[in-house]
DNA sequence: ACCTGAACACCGTTCAAGT
DNA sequence: ACCTGAACACCGTTCAAGT
């Protein structure tokens, strides 16, 4: 799938400015410290972001984030109450930043269509971090303005309150939960779906089997088909 | 969400039978073994289900394996590769069982819909069990066969192959990714959702202001909109 | 053939001690 | 006020040794 294809440096857009690159202060085979950056809850959610963006979000451990950042690796807890807050925060980035490059062109289906994709894509750039947000316990803060500019948007579209609601919730569903599972490691291949059902016996499985060399083709065709259904179906819906 | 709810004893339907209760042996102190039930593929299955089930998916751990079952954690890996195999094997016995209990009217466009909502509980059963169908990396073995029978639906209902694909598609992709977040132990309770939603500057985000009473309600009522939306969609491009 | 037990290389987190 | 370092209670997995 390479929609996973990383945009380099674009991890840290919209975040504080970056660290400047620390001048190696070699203070005697010590890491980093010692007059160095301090550490802050921007340079951790900063540092939390380029590795699991680069590594997964497996590799974001309390030790790795220790020397990434010169710091003994319980430093972080003067910062963050725990791991889960910290991730949190980092989660709060990937959508608060969600608007940023995308314009809407006036039309309400248009533009809703256009947004979801634009999101969708954005939340690919980061698969590591885009688990996060939909296992988070809460809203995280910038969920609020998003989720009122959309709710906006279906109701400019002629949606009365309920139809908008629940219009919202489905198309908040369809974006979060299949991209999270499109953008997990183990969706990078559709082949060995594709070859074990190539394989089958097309008597004992004919439809599978009429049906095998189109499945699982392509991830972002399959999200646009189920995304049109529901926005086709929601303006069958607007009042007169 | 009720859904939650564990139905007793539903977790080893459809599996060999149960070892029996495994009279007391007490050989001397030691946990049991001497005598008692062998280590089998179906007992690590079995034993791997209860556990997810009662005390939810990060509590099956090998360890944990060996106390249940009352042998060394490490002779697990004398059935199973690694403990991804042994987690993908409880995931094919719950995709094994989806139809079980369902029979079909005959309405393409009606089985379609209460088998997905079948499915859907059955899901709902075994939450701890769900995310590992959702994030493995291949097919589970029955999966062919359930993949199968629904795109035989599809096609009954008069849509052509290329459309029967996209459709099975969409509403794997619905049933389950969407299913997966709402098994999630933070999908328990939406509370903290409408509290902080509830508690904002109407001016702000009049929008969400307007909807924060309706959002977040209810799961299922949520599920059953999408689902509704994507079946209608799919009945408007049946052939002639 | 199957299981044990020690060991390895990891985790997140707590807490007393340093500066 | 912030960071360190040792420690605790865990992980999955390997491998030589037992039976």
């Amino acid at each position: 799938m390479r929609a996973r294809a990383t945009v380099p440096g674009a991890a840290v857009d919209g975040l504080r400015e970056r660290v400047p690159p620390s001048r190696p202060v070699t203070d005697g085979g010590r890491r980093r410290r010692a007059g160095a950056a301090p550490l802050t809850r921007e340079s951790l959610v900063d540092a939390t972001i380029r590795i699991a963006d680069t590594e997964g979000s497996a590799a974001v451990t309390m030790r790795r984030l220790g020397t990434e950042l010169g710091v003994d690796p319980t430093a972080v807890y003067r910062h963050f109450r725990d791991k889960q807050a910290l991730l949190q925060a980092a989660a709060d980035w990937l959508v608060a930043g969600v608007f940023d490059g995308w314009t809407p062109r006036g039309d309400w289906a248009d533009d809703l269509r256009t947004f979801i994709l634009h999101a969708r894509r954005r939340y690919l750039e980061h698969p590591g971090l885009l688990v996060l947000v939909a296992s988070s316990s809460g809203p995280v803060q910038s969920e609020a303005s998003a989720t009122d500019r959309v709710l906006g948007m279906l109701r400019s579209g002629g949606l009365d309150v309920e139809d908008a609601v629940r219009g919202f919730e489905v198309l908040q569903d369809w974006l979060v939960a299949v991209t999270v599972l499109d953008a997990s490691p183990q969706a990078e291949s559709q082949e060995p779906w594709r070859r074990s059902f190539a394989a089958l016996p097309a008597a004992e499985v004919p439809h599978l089997a009429e049906a095998a060399p189109l499945l699982y083709e392509d991830l972002d065709a399959r999200f646009r088909f189920g995304l049109d259904l529901i926005i086709d179906g929601l303006d069958r819906r607007r009042g007169p």
